[in-house]
DNA sequence: CATATGATGGACT
DNA sequence: GTCCATCATATGG
């Protein structure tokens, strides 16, 4: 992965995300399912507010986190599109494929299924938390996502959890897959 | 299997 | 004080 593809819309990097491989250290999981979030006219973004503490982190560059808090979980996202042009893609869901063990202990489920299967799961598993926030996912070594060959086939859906959407499909995920959320 | 409900804490008005 | 880009339980079929 490198800069220009996040220098993209959020959607189109929320579609090609799915099927890649996100790393952090040991840990290993394929990416399943994504949500695309645009600016200040997309009424269900952080952005939608103007900048704020949270939502500034959406106008950096493209490749930085955003993890913030929602319902006391870390939400793992990642800063698309242009630099000043604010856009994310937040991280829903992952297929365990590496780190089984420590991914258990910290989830504290044994079950497959119940290790990253949404937003705030994964970020449990993998120890994401707000220390990573504003760092450049290009740019740290501890963190990164890599291609894999997959080319899956990829579903949409209207965002999860969000009081306020707009009228087009913005979740993406992997057809089939036992990992989804919820 | 399904839907319902309470806990949660930080950001924002 | 209000609002969540959520989750784990509990309950009913």
């Amino acid at each position: 992965m490198d800069r220009s593809f996040f220098k993209r819309k959020s959607k189109e990097v929320a579609k090609d995300l799915l099927g890649n491989i996100l790393i952090k250290n040991e840990l290993k999981g394929k990416i399943v399912e994504t949500e695309a979030y645009f600016g200040p006219k997309d009424p269900a973004s952080r952005a939608s507010n103007g900048r704020t503490k949270i939502s500034k982190v959406m106008w950096e560059e493209p490749g930085t986190i955003l993890v913030y808090v929602v319902h006391s979980y870390n939400l793992f996202n990642i800063v698309t599109g242009r630099t000043g042009k604010p856009g994310a893609v937040l991280i829903r869901a992952l297929e365990p494929l590496k780190g089984i063990r420590t991914m258990r202990d910290r989830r504290g489920f044994k079950e497959l299924h119940k290790l990253c299967s949404g937003p705030g799961k994964l970020t449990e598993a993998f120890g994401i938390d707000k220390t990573y926030n504003k760092k450049n996912i290009l740019d740290i070594g501890g963190l990164k996502i890599i291609r894999s060959n997959e080319k899956p086939e990829i579903c949409s859906s209207k965002r999860i959890g969000v009081s306020e959407d707009l009228n087009q499909d913005l979740r993406f995920f992997i057809k089939g897959n036992e990992f989804l959320s919820r």
